[in-house]
DNA sequence: CTACTTTAATCAGAGGCTCTGACTATCTGT
DNA sequence: ACAGATAGTCAGAGCCTCTGATTAAAGTAG
């Protein structure tokens, strides 16, 4: 894909992806050990009041299929409930139970922490650069707004 | 994980799936439609003249035997050809076969045309910090150097 | 030169993730 | 009341990745 200069795609890939195994590894050493990348992916996107299979998996890029597949694991581990939609009897809102909540404050020290690494080595000015640069990127790149 | 500002994890990985679909739209819509993101992710990595599997198993940060499976379709589909190193007769050089050498100027084309898109959204005085920050970032978040 | 250890790759088996296609139940609009 | 759209599930297939065991060749120490 690219030599010299490394693309910007895989630039980015690069620390999404050290990221995303810092959380990994703190969430498995703190007990949560059945937890996949593919499940947080979907978890990640549950609204405060729950949501819909549909939306999740709209969200996820995924079809709800898959999405139905990662649900029905996270609801069996715990992290997640199914609850029926009081608006509209064909759909179920899918809500985060007793021990997906234990595991949010735990994954957001995380990010917090790698964050704070980050800004040490960028540089505080720079890392609010980037945040607004990506930000500003997410409107052209992001389909769900 | 984060929920108004989004965290800088996901705010990567938004502009990242954002490039590699446009890829596989464009490789698919070539002809190049039997090629996954993993076998890219594996592909992307053999140097000019071939490269072991096990050193594109580290790189890629998958299982050695997870990269032989991953050759073998590529093997399959003409994308690479597996010649013995002449160094090492343990070993053998997975290079760039015909095939893939005709997908790479494609793919290369289409990152460059996903950057140009960014580089007028973001101006280029942005687009251009965005890459160094990122450079800066792979410095402590790349474990391939 | 021989025995031990390491390295490159593969084989075998299992499980996880995602997809397409088909189906049921419910809602919406005319 | 009916046709079409929407929420979700079931069934089946294929792809991706892993752990553990194995073969062959290299490197190393005596």
């Amino acid at each position: 894909m690219a030599e010299a200069p490394l693309n910007v795609g895989l630039l980015l890939h690069i620390p999404y992806r050290a990221m995303e195994s810092r959380v990994f590894q703190a969430l498995a050493a703190a007990g949560f050990d059945d937890f996949t990348p593919a499940q947080a992916r979907v978890f990640q996107r549950i609204g405060p009041e729950g949501s819909r299979l549909t939306d999740l998996a709209e969200q996820a890029q995924i079809t709800k299929q898959s999405a139905g597949f990662l649900v029905d694991q996270l609801e069996r581990a715990g992290y997640v409930e199914r609850v029926p939609d009081p608006t509209d009897a064909r759909a179920r809102l899918v809500r985060v139970a007793e021990r997906g909540a234990k595991a949010i404050p735990l994954a957001a020290a995380v990010v917090a922490e790698v964050e704070a690494e980050w800004a040490r080595h960028l540089g505080e000015r720079r890392m609010s650069q980037l945040r607004g640069i990506l930000t500003q990127l997410r409107e052209i790149t992001d389909p769900w707004q």
